[in-house]
DNA sequence: ATGCCTATTATCGTATACAATCTAGTGATT
DNA sequence: AATCACTAGATTGTATACGATAATAGGCAT
């Protein structure tokens, strides 16, 4: 069987692989490949990622895709089954649930560390992605509609990186790349526009160093994102709905 | 060459594996052995986990040993350098601070959103587990020195699954064990006699549900193991250390 | 037509093989 | 004596091979 439907998502549309001369491909650049199709939605969850197809696609042995796909497993992106294979991370009502009760306890706090080493360049910084993310606002395409849901996370990203704890960053590099695969599982609408603005004024908070509003208003962007979420408990359809819409 | 010293440690001395009949081992069984043979400092920073050495030991090929290597990496309890080999994690000063520093941020979050969880059975469990410590406490031997390094986490860990958060728990897994690993390096005393009571009052604090006594406690304990460390700047012996050491 | 059993196929799990890279030791040179 | 160059050995990186497990399809009985 071939790659089953378009799993050409994979490969970013400007770097074809195939039959590329200096092809020195290496299990984390397929991780972050896999990780990235998977962030920005290119990859519904639930897909099955073949050894042998993904391999495939990169011109590479099994080898390095289980190593990559191990690795995505540990950063819960991934869901390996012995015997069965990989799959996109299909995350259940309750573990949505918890990643954002993660997430709501661990902002506050990355929040202020991250304040601790806010200064005028740092503001600046966040200015300029939230210039990026408004600017995808307003672009049509399904390529823009992924930039910017990225960039809604790199957001997050860039505050967890100012407190210059490597190990928060990683926690909530996890946390972001997650909500992600939640929010495209279970996210209403097409989100986001509220978001931005939010994003905004929780950098105005900072700016003014006004860590406990910036602090209540991140409880209550995250409050925001999941009332857009569809968490109730599983009317039966969803079993259906994965049928067909796989 | 053969296992340098005494790489049999990595075993538990109650699980010969060498003409083991029913030999199914995978590669989270190696990881699993490694891993706390590293937590209970049977294995010191720095050590070279050479591929065909630990398969040798668990009868294995190098394809499960770099699984495992591979996960304990994103632990941080290995280092892989490439085409260099995985190394025992040697934290530097700085990581050492980062990884006191990201608990002392999180154990007090963890402890709230644990006692909203906490009721009779829970603190039994608890007393249970520091009966255990105290009595490892008192014993004499390094198996009794290992069981109580581990016993001391464990502690915490209970406390971290009592948060019904599995992703909060494997964070804090994560900050335990390489904590683990700063305190072998750069720990002083034999320490933990003082931690014990500790934990005694941080337990007491929550049976009476006052919370905030119980993250000051808890504040303080990771204080007072953190000054327990030698985390001067390097007095640049410790390179010849490590000649010697090993 | 439905359900159960068996044979086939595809996919995964692990070991092995070979290529690429590093390390150590030897000897020549300054 | 110290440094550099080079070769031999060991170790890792990646691909491939083979056995084990699970999904699939076809046949038979009900």
């Amino acid at each position: 069987m071939f790659a089953p439907f378009g799993f050409a998502r994979l490969m970013t549309s400007t770097n074809p692989v195939s039959a590329d001369p200096a092809n020195d491909i290496d299990a984390q650049h397929i991780r972050d490949a896999i990780r990235d199709a998977i962030v920005e939605r290119r990859l519904a969850p639930g897909t099955k990622l073949s050894e042998n197809d993904v391999g495939g696609l990169f011109n590479v042995s099994r080898t390095l895709v289980r190593a990559a796909l191990q690795a995505l497993s540990y950063e819960g992106l991934v869901n390996v089954e012995k015997n069965r294979g990989a799959f996109v991370a299909h995350p259940s009502i309750a573990e949505a649930r918890q990643i954002f009760a993660t997430r709501r306890l661990l902002e506050p706090v990355v929040l202020r560390e991250a304040a601790r080493h806010i200064g005028k360049p740092e503001i600046k910084r966040l200015r300029l992605l939230l210039a990026d993310e408004e600017r995808l606002t307003r672009e049509r395409g399904a390529s823009a509609r992924r930039a910017e849901i990225k960039a809604s996370g790199d957001v997050h990203l860039a505050i967890a990186e100012m407190t210059g704890n490597a190990i928060l960053k990683r926690f909530m590099d996890e946390l972001v790349a997650r909500s992600s695969l939640v929010i495209a599982l279970y996210g209403q609408s097409v989100v986001s526009s509220c978001g931005h603005s939010e994003h905004q004024r929780i950098v105005d908070a900072l700016e003014r160093n006004d860590v406990d509003t910036a602090c209540e208003l991140m409880l209550e962007h995250i409050d925001h994102i999941e009332a857009d979420l569809d968490l109730r408990p599983a009317t039966k359809s969803s079993n259906l709905k994965d049928a067909f819409g796989l």
